[in-house]
DNA sequence: GCGCCGATGATAGTAATTATCACTTGAGAA
DNA sequence: TTCTCAAGTGATAATTACTATCATCGGCGC
């Protein structure tokens, strides 16, 4: 198996591409399309470097100067919500720790927040030799897989309830839409 | 490529064989055994449910009535730093986002929080079907590859300076000794 | 053009770390 | 065993990244 740095100057025309249908696409998630949003999904595909929230809004605020922090953080979940971005912290609210050494990777349900070890057969000798990315001097991987454990899969379907997360209950009714 | 959730039974053996060596291997690392230590570590062994510092704290505080929580965060990122734990959110600092929707991964430095997209051809395919972990219902998966990046490593090579992140300068030092 | 409900800005509030510092203690030296 | 001292700890203040609240604004369906 081979790795492969994705090249930057791919970005633009992708860009280009998705900043066409990003409106359509807010009106079939039923979001109002504002100059914020607008704004701040240009700022996203326009970077690279999976900045955060602070990023985001600083080159917003180079054009739009009134645009909030506030706003910022909660449209980017909505990105998310709507599938228009990806997280790619997860479960960044708090840290968590393993004292499991053995190589083994996690399923993340992103709704409360349990992590279950998971083994997958031959996939370590699959991918042995493949992560020597230019640049970089790697230690250690792991695959996370999101998901919805089938507790929180039976809330959602059902009526919607309180998630158990510490920051942000409201994330109960953002997750909703999230796994397609 | 068969996925296969890790049984919580097989843990005691492993934990009682980790706390066996645990003393020698804080000595190595330069570290002194203290009893606050031998608690965290057993606390973190007995975990299946990959613990926050807080849900650590809780359980050594049944024993040790006087921890003190910020002990408790001190040495989870110590144990790690000498590889008897690991952080399974690598980049809990702060939300990250990406535009980029094309199935890729990441590699991360975890000093300077640089994290680069990469395309790993054939691994879409050889996981597929894959991921269905009993108990969950999976809707993203992701690898990510942890490592220095040049930079960083030849700061960690040469002296030893400041990282970029924003908690925690002091992450520098702590580093270090990480990437074995 | 009108009106409504979602969206936004400003700001206060919260939670998870992290820093600080005086005091304690593990562990090698004597 | 006792001594010494740097590493480790507890208590707590400080920081930071979000999240809640709420008055106001403005897309968008009519």
């Amino acid at each position: 198996m081979e790795l492969r740095i994705v090249k930057d100057n791919r970005r633009a025309a992708y860009a280009r591409a998705r900043m066409a249908e990003f409106a359509a696409r807010c009106r079939r998630g039923g979001l109002a399309v504002t100059p914020q949003r607008l704004a701040i999904i240009e700022a996203l595909l326009g970077a690279t470097d999976h900045p955060r929230a602070e990023a985001i809004c600083a080159e917003v605020r180079r054009r739009h100067p009134h645009v909030s922090l506030a706003t910022v953080h909660r449209t980017l979940e909505t990105l998310c919500r709507i599938g228009e971005a990806r997280k790619v912290t997860t479960l960044h609210d708090s840290a968590r720790y393993d004292g499991n050494l053995e190589p083994h990777h996690h399923v993340v349900c992103v709704r409360c927040r349990r992590i279950r070890d998971v083994e997958i057969a031959g996939l370590e000798r699959a991918l042995a030799g493949a992560l020597a990315a230019p640049g970089f001097k790697p230690f250690g991987w792991s695959l996370e897989i999101q998901a919805l454990c089938d507790d929180c899969a039976g809330l959602d379907a059902g009526a919607g309830r309180a998630p158990k997360s510490r920051r942000a209950r409201k994330r109960a009714a953002q997750v909703q839409a999230n796994p397609a």
